[in-house]
DNA sequence: TGTACATCAGTGAACGCGCGTTCACTGATGTAC
DNA sequence: TGTACATCAGTGAACGCGCGTTCACTGATGTAC
């Protein structure tokens, strides 16, 4: 009775553990104040023990923000798929997942949300055109998700206002990273939380059924 | 005939040269990875003449984030001020208001528009509970300014939805530190010009005049 | 108006430390025959 | 089942460079008398 899923080796477990730390690292004080020195302190290795890993400093940073892509995307779309299995209406799906989806936001490493790509966005000077793109490719998958949800409501009940409905997804993912700012700058409970209520009230103000019920 | 504004010594031009400098990298590429090196460099003085002006790299730090202060806190109640003057409606003062806003966080030093509390909000680790104070000063003024035209508008017409009204505020401040980073990202047009419009038109929405009319 | 002194706005040289990176080497595990 | 070899997952020592910081000094400007 063999899994599928391959057992990772000596190897991949200490690789994704430095990954781990990495990207606390750089949520809490950004990759250039993170050294190499205490990932390796922290893992419990040597300087070239890392290098075995990494072929750079750079090669790292884009190593988490690949695993992080990955595992955004790969969340998003489990979110979608069993929130769909459990109910028919888009926007009551849509509605449902976005709370998961917030609720995973602020579940992010060291329990201190962060979105890697915002903490990388401000500091995209440092990097070349690949990081970049790594970047902007979570952004678009997450735009690209919400949007076709928002393409089925529409659908099945046109939006009372003239709306964009691109501009309407960049909206969840704005408040999702500007909650998270504003909550890891005050301490008063999760303006995350509460923003995505809001946004789920305008959600279900735009897509209400037609005054003829 | 003599002005009441100062006008500024030698001294005092380079420093804010310097701050000028140390906003656009702090922006471009985060607090650490910006060396007093670059910045004396392009400002055309030796490192001790740095030194004369701040104590401390982080001396530099917490002296850009006060100046951000003080600009948003001019820039914001001289904007609400004139649109008061223009008008008498609380809603469409905020309205009007809001696009300035937005427009005035685009223009931001280097034309790449950015939010310096944002970008130092991710490399907190870095510093001590002074500059995390002031990060948060940033935010509770913008909130508060937003809050108190919130609820005169409130005062006059009470919002369609039961809605916390600080809420309300921060989703503003959240759709500009968010449109900042997806525009810095994606070359795409102006996503913060689209986000604040929609929230316009969310605010129209839940303060729409009563259907008594 | 001239001199004495104080403050302003820096200069120049030196410091040590931590950082990212390299390179030759090594013990443990896996694979072929 | 035993031996030979290859790959994996590292070690240890050394490197040079750039960084933030210090300190003794200095020419230009401002102020008092």
């Amino acid at each position: 009775m063999s899994t599928d899923v391959k057992a990772p080796s000596r190897g991949e477990r200490t690789r994704s553990h430095l990954l781990d730390l990495a990207e606390a690292a750089f949520l809490e004080k950004g990759y250039a104040a993170t050294s190499i020195e205490e990932l390796i302190a922290a893992a419990g290795l040597t300087k070239s023990g890392f290098f075995y890993h990494f072929e750079d400093k750079l090669d790292l940073g884009k190593a988490v923000l690949k695993r992080d892509n990955d595992v955004i995307r790969d969340g998003l779309t489990k979110i979608f798929e069993e929130e769909a299995a459990k109910q028919d209406d888009p926007l009551e799906v849509l509605l449902a997942a976005l709370v998961r989806y917030a609720e995973a936001a602020m579940a992010s490493p060291a329990s201190r949300p962060g979105c890697l790509a915002a903490a990388f966005s401000y500091q995209q000077a440092l990097f070349d055109t690949e990081v970049r793109d790594l970047i902007r490719e979570g952004f678009d998958f997450r735009r690209a998700m919400l949007r076709s949800w928002l393409d089925r409501i529409a659908a099945t009940r046109p939006p009372r206002a003239p709306i964009d409905l691109d501009t309407l997804a960049d909206m969840a993912i704005s408040l999702i990273q500007g909650g998270i700012v504003i909550d890891r700058v005050r301490d008063t409970g999760p303006a995350l939380r509460a923003q995505m209520e809001l946004y789920r009230t305008y959600l279900r103000a735009l897509f209400a059924a037609p005054a003829g019920k």
